[in-house]
DNA sequence: TTTCAGCCTTGACAATTATCAACCGTAGAA
DNA sequence: TTCTACGGTTGATAATTGTCAAGGCTGAAA
């Protein structure tokens, strides 16, 4: 594995924190593949022979059943995806592909769990990292349950607005089709969505959007820490 | 605390395998405490003081947000909750209440953080707990996305009838405007896809269900392990 | 026993969301 | 350049789900 891509796994609070023993370990026989963009990197149901970290690019969890499929999260660099499925040594729950062109290290299952058992300092790190991936869905399943698709949109925004440095203006970072899917609703619908946010001063143009009223849409939208917040 | 509350919360999977001083530790300054039904125990936005033991009753997870308010998750005994806001000494993300009268232990959060810092085999069944409470929400998160509500009932009935042995007729064990909530719809709605699933060999008497044709139920609900099985 | 409250059900209706088909624009290929 | 494929949009329509109001049933209190 390259000097700087084995720096940037090492960085991540997952592993910084551990043994420079314990880190050897954890890597031997792992590796570093650059994939193009629409690969599928993981297959739901499929044991998890690798823990992976985007490097560079980034990459949909997604799920399929019954001839429908929905897209559950993005993983952007850096940071690790099936973490959960590695280190229970179970099948993977959602299959992943990648977005764009994508850099991805495949750390080996076998070396988590062994490292895990006998490193407790990488255990303390994995219980952060899970608690915060166990209420990162927690929040997803409120803002489902709880809210109709012009609010999840109108509150997607104003996070991403957030996210994107508080511009008015910016960009949309995904297709609309899988802007929709992350929401739970139609291509069609989104469509309808963002026209329905017209009146709350939102303004649309492709891939740019442009809240020219945020303290409207902010009254429309009611955001909440409990639910809108990536760090709480 | 009583001895045999004190065994019941020892025997969990959480605590078994740690050190006999790391649970006594633990367990200074917990104690057990009974509640009538309804009683909310937790309020979702508080600091999270206490890390909470189901040892007899049940509890019920739910969150509110600008009026509408849905059920998340029914904690049964023995067991625990919110764990990963008292780990992370985040608010909590959803609000508890009892369902009926339960007994309940109470272990300050503040002594699960510590003994967390020093006990690596505690830190390690952490994980196996929170990856576990991860795996339930993306199922939950799938059930929600992919399927109808017709679908989810269906999906329901099937893992509830399992779970209570596999007889041909069985009871729903909490009110059906909780169920409702549970699977995402309103009360008039749950009723009418009861009736809904007639068709597939349901019949229902109150909260006594019996599944008549189990094979033609199964072909409708299309029952996928990797959204329906609790224990993978 | 009667009364009453709470849960469930039903019907009528409205809102939301999905589906289907058609069309527009753009970007890459021929 | 033209052609074509694909994502996005729009309109018409259907399916799903929610809301409101009314009524039935049951179990506990008076």
């Amino acid at each position: 594995m390259p000097d700087s891509a084995f720096k940037d796994v090492r960085n991540l609070a997952l592993f910084s924190q551990m043994a420079d023993e314990s880190f050897s370990a954890l890597m031997r026989g792992a590796f570093v593949q650059n994939f193009p963009a629409q690969i599928e990197l993981i297959t739901e149901g499929d044991p998890s022979d690798f823990l992976h970290v985007v490097l560079s690019g980034s990459v949909d969890l997604f799920s399929a059943w019954n001839g429908r499929e929905t897209s559950l999260a993005t993983i952007r660099p850096i940071s690790t995806f099936i973490l959960a499925a590695t280190v229970r040594d179970a099948p993977y729950l959602m299959s992943a592909r990648t977005l764009e062109k994508s850099r991805i290290a495949l750390i080996p299952s076998q070396n988590v769990r062994a490292v895990f058992d006998n490193d407790g300092s990488f255990a303390r790190a994995m219980v952060a990292e899970l608690a915060q991936c166990y209420r990162s869905v927690i929040k997803a399943q409120k803002d489902l349950k709880l809210r109709t698709s012009l609010e999840r949109l109108a509150n997607y925004l104003l996070r991403h607005q957030r996210r994107a440095g508080g511009a008015r203006s910016f960009e949309l970072e995904c297709e609309k089709r899988r802007l929709a899917s992350v929401l739970g609703m139609t291509p069609e619908n989104l469509s309808r969505a963002f026209r329905g946010l017209q009146p709350y001063g939102l303004q649309v143009d492709g891939t740019r959007v442009t809240i020219t009223n945020a303290a409207e849409l902010e009254k429309f939208a009611k955001p909440n820490p409990l639910i809108d917040d990536a760090t709480t």
